[in-house]
DNA sequence: TGTATTTATGTAGTCAACTACGTAGTTTTA
DNA sequence: TAAAACTACGTAGTTGACTACATAAATACA
């Protein structure tokens, strides 16, 4: 752990948050491998969402997922490439192109649904301390919706 | 913001620390700017370690920012271009290259310490909630020292 | 109806971190 | 004291997100 990271205190929040994000996905990451899944973190929220909700367009997709459209595409290319996932045009809407998961894609899924379970138990572990984390987050997001940090800041007075 | 990442609850969790960092990231761009300011926050590890230190080299500074040392070199290439820090050859040990804040780096922290100030007024404003946000970083932090994520699921019966 | 606007998708390029690997001094040791 | 090992720094290429821009289909409206 960093020394000016600490000291520097609230102004280095967004390193720290970043790091610990990338921690979680790495070891995210090892798990999957551990179990033998072929599946990487950053594919979760799309096949997650697909596995809820069987069809949607690509900007649906970003949208549910809080993603760009390019980063979801980009996503999408990818699973559609590991034939996770299949798609179509809209006959309706020949401008959307809907997905939806493959054979293979919901095979997957139901193997990971145990691993996501055990994943959900060493996470709760992980964050459920005195200052709940994913509570935490929850609140700061409200109070970002409320008035940013940049607001926030230009009514120092 | 999105449905899926919110009810499927812990797992999305890096998706939505690291969204958090990025918003957090980007405002503080925004500020400094607002202030006449020409100084990204990404700067901030490396120039505030050396207004705190003085000299260092290239190792010690990737070590105190946490950072692995190729990102510290193209930081400190992008400060030097800017000339707010300055570098030269250690006498003693070749090998290392020694930097310092130049006149005009000095100059800029005594600018920025009053947005400093500013900034932890607004980012405490944002994060104090029942849940506090930095408490609940650092208890993960010592939480994953302690037994990370990977171990941890591993463990589960 | 034909033109303007909006919507859905796609492409290109950027950014800020990373890992892997290479080079050149320094230190240790047989 | 020369070879081996280590340390400091640098480069190249990757990753996972982004913004800006382009295109094509659908819709609205004069």
């Amino acid at each position: 752990m960093s020394n000016v990271i600490n000291e520097s205190g609230i102004l280095a929040i967004s390193t720290r948050l970043q790091r610990l994000a990338d921690s979680l996905r790495k070891d995210g990451q090892q798990i999957y491998k551990a179990h033998g899944i072929d599946f990487e973190p950053k594919w979760f929220p799309v096949i997650y969402t697909l596995h809820l909700k069987d069809t949607m367009s690509v900007m649906e997709i970003a949208a549910e997922i809080g993603y760009t459209h390019p980063s979801t595409i980009s996503l999408l290319k990818e699973l559609e490439k590991q034939k996770l996932i299949r798609s179509r045009k809209d006959r309706q809407d020949e401008r959307k192109r809907l997905l939806t998961l493959s054979e293979k894609g919901q095979e997957l899924v139901q193997q990971m649904l145990p691993v996501w379970k055990r994943m959900e138990k060493a996470l709760t572990a992980l964050t459920n301390t005195t200052n709940n984390l994913m509570a935490a987050i929850a609140e700061v997001e409200a109070q970002m919706e409320e008035k940013g940090f940049y607001e926030r800041e230009r009514g120092i007075r």
